[in-house]
DNA sequence: CTGAAAGCGCTAACAC
DNA sequence: GTGTTAGCGCTTTCAG
């Protein structure tokens, strides 16, 4: 910059008028802009972000907090935010939590909040309450998605996880399933609550089951529900993740979906739908999600109005076929 | 770093010293030492990256651009590399090609090499060859990972497409197959050319088949070979997204794998064990590959010594339940 | 409309 | 062993 100030023959101040875009009123008259325009060109200018940052001006750098990003969910999240991010001209800076409650690795995410202009935290962080609290000590504006419970004083965006837990619970007892069990993940309680109120707490015992949100503990969860008194004749899983364990479980034992077993999940990743068989569904809004969350913390950032905001969409039910009237 | 320099009564510069954690020969003295951290610690005290950044040191950050992030495989790449970067201390930058070759695009994610200490460039550009050559421009050192052909002059990380090819390709010929057909995608023709050479180009008309690298895609490439005269009795898919189509396809039209079509996967995803029946695949060592490149980009920075290397990985055959002699 | 100059937080010579 | 000093590249008053 200092080069092509000199070959212009301008101070380096206006030339840093003229390429840092803003509309700056009236100041810079046509002539000048055009040659430190053209002249940057010709230098191959690059802004430098870090002295950009330092100065207290905008990174372009969004901070994202993910859960774990193992999780297939959490993949496609990221790619969406990547993508929304982009629109508005922002990088993402990744910081993967690990899914462990580990208070240094969660710190060290924290300390990337230093990097961006904004955070955005991506799932359930409330094992690791210090990393939220971290967060609002660092004065950049925070936007949780997916964080199970809103927090008072975030922004967030989340979805109705009780209506929609209801609604695929109103799908299976409507083809006439009265035995209904839940695969679920601690990560996941809201889902889970929704589940019992829906029963009003009557829930047989050992129809709620947990383990790891992969694919391996879906069937293993089957497992387990198999080996009950009385199996369940449908599964109604807390993610798609399970979802899929519990539809390669059932084939692993020669239990047919869905004529033997019906298996409802619940976020509707890509793979969902190519599943055999293709598997009934809620449909979670990621990139509408993912979308708000971006354009929250833009918002927030250009209007410098600090009110946090809250959110909710909803998760439609997909029929597809993994679902039909229990046997007999 | 100011502050806490006038609260011990210390100079700036021992503070920086002692912050930095750098060994630093054996310059400062265990009493001032002691007194910095404290004070430090009670300050809440953290480096500011931008500043360090801009005065030449590590920014601790990695950049990583991505051909396309909607790909699943992408997906968990991200995941590994983020793991291995973090063990080194770095967090990755993420900037998505977005599968487009529009050049602008391409560029933007240019940009952010100016954050980072080094790149990793993940997946096939040779649709958008000026993206290498503008990151060649920058002076950070530059990791290519799964770029189908190594190119000159830049440190990568491979896998032997040609060799796993062949290895899937003797076990369906094994299995008696003759009728062997391949599912591609633009983007992996090294592994399509292997197919080809299997055969000594001795392959029928319209078995080798193009689509979308999505589950649909698998499933419309089996659409057109089932329509063929001689419908294949086995398929290569030439990633794991695309034999999950094709398994999804199968079930569609009630083919059942393995009794009447066999299944070849490649890579190896989490899905591919789940999936129904199990994916016969090729493993790809995606940790090991992950690792290696950052390891790859963490050693070009710290022994400064800018020695382009290049490292080729085997991907060896997982033998599931989508395999099987053919019918007959 | 444009120039001069200060300084963001940190590191690295170079002195003492 | 520690203090002084000069920037890194950029934005932003404040004068002209």
């Amino acid at each position: 910059m200092k080069d092509i100030a000199r070959v212009t023959g301008v101070a380096q101040s206006t030339v840093s008028r003229i390429l840092s875009g803003r509309p700056d009123a009236i100041s810079v008259s046509e002539e000048t802009r055009r040659r430190v325009l053209s002249a940057a060109l010709a230098h191959g200018y690059r802004p430098n972000p870090h002295a950009r940052g330092l100065r207290g001006s905008r990174t372009m750098l969004l901070g994202v907090i993910v859960r774990d990003l193992t999780d297939p969910f959490f993949g496609v999240v990221v790619g969406v935010l990547s993508r929304a991010a982009k629109k508005h001209g922002y990088s993402l800076v990744l910081g993967d939590a690990q899914g462990e409650p580990d208070e240094a690795i969660a710190l060290a995410a924290v300390l990337e909040a230093r990097h961006c202009d904004a955070m955005v935290v991506v799932g359930d962080f409330r094992e690791q309450p210090r990393l939220l609290d971290d967060l609002k000590t660092e004065e950049v504006p925070v936007v949780a998605v997916w964080h199970g419970a809103p927090r008072h004083g975030f922004a967030s965006v989340s979805v109705d996880n009780r209506a929609a837990i209801h609604r695929a619970l109103d799908h299976l007892t409507d083809l006439g399933h009265k035995a209904i069990a839940l695969v679920g993940h601690v990560s996941l309680q809201e889902r889970e609550r929704a589940f019992l109120e829906y029963f009003g707490g009557r829930v047989s015992r050992g129809y709620v089951q947990h383990d790891e949100n992969t694919f391996e503990g879906g069937a293993a969860a089957l497992r387990r529900l198999r080996a009950l008194p009385e199996p369940p004749t449908a599964v109604l899983a807390a993610t798609d993740v399970l979802a899929i364990g519990v539809l390669h479980g059932a084939a692993a034992e020669g239990i047919s979906v869905p004529a033997h077993l019906s298996v409802v999940g619940f976020d509707d990743l890509p793979f969902a739908a190519a599943a055999v068989p293709p598997l009934t569904t809620l449909h979670m809004p990621i990139a509408e999600m993912a979308t708000a969350a971006i354009e929250l913390a833009v918002a927030t950032l250009s209007n410098n109005t600090r009110k946090p905001k809250e959110q909710t969409l909803q998760a439609e039910l997909v029929v597809r076929a993994s679902t039909a009237p229990p046997p007999e």
